[in-house]
DNA sequence: CGGTTATACGAACGATCGGTCGGTCTTATA
DNA sequence: TATAAGACCGACCGATCGTTCGTATAACCG
């Protein structure tokens, strides 16, 4: 059964396997999870189509796991970072900064590659769907945390919803993504950011925690 | 030529466009305007696949006209509507209030052919997107414009900055959709009304125009 | 009536889709 | 060294994609 982590037939198969998620992923934020072909896929990946079903039983497989490779990638890179910042109204910014960082640096070609899941598949039943919402409904509740958590600081008033602040800073930052390609890209990134810095600073009991709104 | 409004072989194929355009808008909402298959477009309206071309050169035609189509469908469910409010803040309420009617409504099975437009064709250059980009430009510079008008009747605070506030409107309705058909729907809808609500209340010099806050 | 025009159709095209199959090469195990 | 297992490939499958073509039908015009 060779379950040994040295046999290096798995370690080969773990090595392309990550490289194809890491193509589909970012493939899937351009042409997204349907539009993705697998004749496309291999010949980004450089492999062979049929190579694929050593690794997935069949495309919806890779979609699963594309999704879980997706919001680890996320992780990495929006919900890590913002952990730097101290807990607080600080973090809670922090958090929609790196997002935003994430759309300007390009670091999926076309995007976000949850935003185009969501917008494909919240009508389309199925696993893939679910793991979809799972994905982002843990992202609006962590957001949701770090809120209460400030809010537990007394660094945001009392009155505060997190649920309701959540969504909107949510809303806020993915709708950056289709107006800073369609309309006016820094535009689109500093309303965004502004937005949400305006919003915590009416919120917040000691604004100075947070930067000037440069009006 | 038989430029006459009496043709009638005119007539039938104008009524048959339009069922088409119909169906085409109602599946784009759904599967995206590249998903659109004309297969099934064709069975859903009706008529044969190669009975298209009696009306659109390609697929691109089709496209083209399906977002011109539902640019029309837009003005007439959430413009016109909200042009009968007074103008001023209540008139940027109503049209908020109006977009998120139109989801709740379903009219679309969808929920919003723009906003999988958008998304679908923010990264894949050409005609449609210029068309897509051209319509999301139109729609926030109307919201903006009436944002403009309320700050001119004096009833938003003159500090108001119109295209920063449209952005957040827009926004803030957009991920309605799919929060609404991932997580939870009513409270989607809820918040998205609220967040508008709330920040128009802030700006507002007289916030007894607008509804009470349902904190 | 004949001739023209526009709508609409069925059949077929090449291309591409997701997926299968038999086999090759490499690596681990007995 | 023989055998099993895993990664990977080329060839091929039926289905569906957008599109073309030739034709049938119906409405207008002279």
């Amino acid at each position: 059964m060779a379950g040994n982590r040295r046999d290096g037939r798995l370690l080969r198969g773990e090595r392309s396997r990550e490289a194809i998620l890491g193509q589909a992923v970012s493939l899937a934020s351009v042409h997204g999870l349907g539009g993705l072909s697998l004749g496309r896929l291999a010949e980004a990946a450089g492999v062979s189509k049929s190579g694929f079903f050593a690794h997935w039983r069949d495309k919806e497989q890779l979609q699963l796991d594309a999704v879980e490779w997706a919001r680890l990638q996320w992780i990495e890179h929006i919900v890590q970072p913002a952990l730097q910042a101290p807990a607080g109204v600080r973090r809670v910014l922090a958090l929609h900064e790196a997002r935003l960082r994430f759309y300007a640096d390009e670091v999926l070609p076309g995007g976000c590659f949850f935003f185009v899941a969501q917008v494909e598949f919240d009508d389309r039943p199925g696993p893939v769907r679910d793991r979809i919402a799972k994905a982002l409904a843990g992202w609006v509740g962590f957001i949701e945390q770090v809120v209460e958590e400030a809010v537990a600081l007394g660094e945001l008033s009392a009155d505060t919803d997190p649920g309701q602040l959540a969504y909107e800073i949510d809303a806020l930052g993915e709708a950056a993504v289709t107006h800073a390609r369609l309309l006016d890209r820094d535009a689109a990134y500093r309303r965004a950011h502004r937005a949400v810095l305006q919003r915590l600073r009416a919120l917040a009991t000691d604004p100075a925690l947070l930067p000037e709104d440069p009006s």
